[in-house]
DNA sequence: TCTGGGGTCCTAGGACCC
DNA sequence: TCTGGGGTCCTAGGACCC
């Protein structure tokens, strides 16, 4: 049965640049690391018939598309999108397994009264592409199905942008065997190439390869693995909660650094990130990893393992120092990293017996109210608030620094002007599509309910931007209620 | 103006233990 | 004193994915 969906959403990064920029629909959009070290994550497909791809550098696609709209990505709009597409996916089995922001499988084979025909399916493809489409206020999605892993996202790429491929079981290698041995996911450029020495193109010649000898070229499990693919015999399960298994941190300077007191400073910066995030996600680990990239581009990493687990901001940025310590970075360093591994669930409250168990579960539970908070917006007008807002807003780029040189975060300010709300203290920031007037409720501790406001604009450019502002005499631990709506009736 | 940032998985050698 | 394997953990690097 061909049980197994998987779902690419088109461009996606640029797509959502479109959706909330009309202005740019249509247009080349490049989505990515603007600065002169920056590559290109996403390309429009409007940029891509300039030869742009992902992963070029941003210099080759400005020679390539110099009208193209150059832009950083606003992580938080993704994220908020994605969301509401990985709900769509859940309507239709609980089995979805995110691959990233963009993409994911799900296995219908969970639900036995489903028609699980090549038509059924179809149906089913389509009916979820339209709710899609709904769903993130216009964003594609390229859909494939077939009896495996392997086998849908294969059909998924065959058909994009905007496609649907149901692959009819026992079709799977007249499918696969014409393809270049690079379409399967896990042949890269190196494993094409020393495929291509042992005289194997196609996927037919994989398949008729003999194992030893790809074992041979590739190594057991490669070689194993890559000889099973050929075949078309893939048994990965969908697997719908992955935990993570490191959490790391790192940044590209614009210019190599020499200074070590700058390195040390940014390596701290990195620890406390990954820390943060640690502590964040109720995570620890034992094993800190520093990765140091020099201006010739070679790279080294040099890790550490601590007798137990930790997300001590303290003690992470210790190590990374001392492991920074171990590389001569005299010549200059291009990138500096921190990475934390042998993650545990693992709290610091856990030290101290069981009493804070009932805070814990507490904090559980508003993590989890923030996180449908989220949900809840994707293609419509959203305020995002609460403890996480100050993190989706720099995600959104509102912190982001214009020449690359990496410099302390600020801290929240409450002043008049054209401050964009991001702190903890408030409602967080106004974002989505079509979205023409926010009226805001301010109410503070010292005079009660405040003032109603409205704010917006009528540029459709700009309005999906719109910063909240307000005066230093409301700064008294505000409680902001806000809705947002969209200027017209919606279609 | 060469080559991002976040991950996953694998390999290979050495230490160490049984 | 020349000789085992097997298992696990740790470290460094590399391929690959989105």
């Amino acid at each position: 049965m061909p049980s197994i969906v998987h779902l690419d959403l088109d461009a996606f990064f640029a797509a959502v640049e479109q959706r909330d920029k009309p202005s740019l629909r249509g247009k080349p959009v490049i989505v990515g690391g603007v600065g002169t070290r920056g590559v290109v994550a996403t390309a429009s497909y409007e940029a891509r018939v300039f030869g742009v791809r992902s992963a070029m550098r941003t210099a080759e696609a400005r020679a390539r598309c110099p009208h193209a709209a150059y832009l950083t990505g606003r992580f938080a709009a993704y994220r908020i999108t994605s969301r509401a597409v990985m709900a769509v996916l859940r309507e239709v089995s609980p089995l979805v397994e995110p691959v990233s922001l963009d993409e994911a499988y799900v296995d219908l084979a969970g639900d036995a009264s489903r028609d699980l025909s090549v038509a059924g399916v179809e149906e089913l493809a389509a009916a979820l592409k339209e709710r899609v489409r709904e769903v993130t206020g216009g964003v594609t999605a390229s859909v494939g199905a077939g009896t495996s892993k392997l086998v849908a996202k294969i059909a998924s790429d065959l058909r994009k942008p905007d496609g649907l491929l149901v692959v009819e079981p026992g079709t799977e290698t007249d499918l696969l065997h014409p393809m270049p041995v690079g379409r399967i996911p896990g042949v890269g450029p190196a494993t094409a190439e020393r495929l291509r020495r042992i005289g194997v193109h196609t996927v037919g010649e994989l398949a008729r390869a003999g194992e030893p000898d790809l074992v041979a070229a590739l190594g057991r499990a490669h070689g194993h693995a890559l000889a099973r693919l050929a075949m078309a015999e893939d048994d990965r399960a969908v697997v719908p909660l992955r935990e993570s298994k490191s959490i790391s941190a790192e940044d590209t300077f614009e210019h190599d650094i020499v200074d070590p007191a700058m390195l040390a400073v940014i390596i701290d910066r990195l620890g406390t990130r990954v820390s943060e995030r640690l502590t964040r996600e109720r995570l620890s680990g034992r094993t800190v990893t520093v990765k140091i990239r020099l201006f010739d581009f070679t790279t080294y990493t040099r890790s550490a393992t601590l007798a137990g687990p930790t997300d001590d901001v303290r003690v992470v940025n210790r190590l990374a120092r001392r492991l920074l310590a171990e590389v001569d970075t005299s010549a200059g360093v291009r990138l500096l990293g921190v990475g934390m591994s042998g993650l545990a669930d693992w709290v610091q409250e856990d030290l101290f017996g069981s009493a804070a168990g009932g805070e814990l579960e507490a904090d559980l539970a508003a993590r989890k109210a923030d996180d449908a908070d989220l949900v809840e917006a994707a293609g419509r007008p959203q305020v995002v608030q609460g403890p996480r807002a100050a993190e989706v807003a720099d995600e959104a780029g509102l912190a982001a620094t214009a020449d690359g040189v990496p410099r302390e975060p600020e801290p929240p300010r409450w002043s008049a002007g054209q401050d964009v709300i991001h702190t903890e203290y408030g409602p967080g920031w106004v974002w989505g599509a079509g979205l023409r007037r926010v009226t805001v409720r301010f109410e503070t501790a010292a005079t009660g309910p405040g003032p109603v406001r409205t704010f917006g604009t009528d540029d459709p450019d700009l309005a999906p931007y719109t910063p909240l502002t307000w005066d230093p005499g409301q700064r008294v631990s505000p409680k902001v209620s806000a809705t947002a709506r969209p200027a017209s009736p919606a279609p």
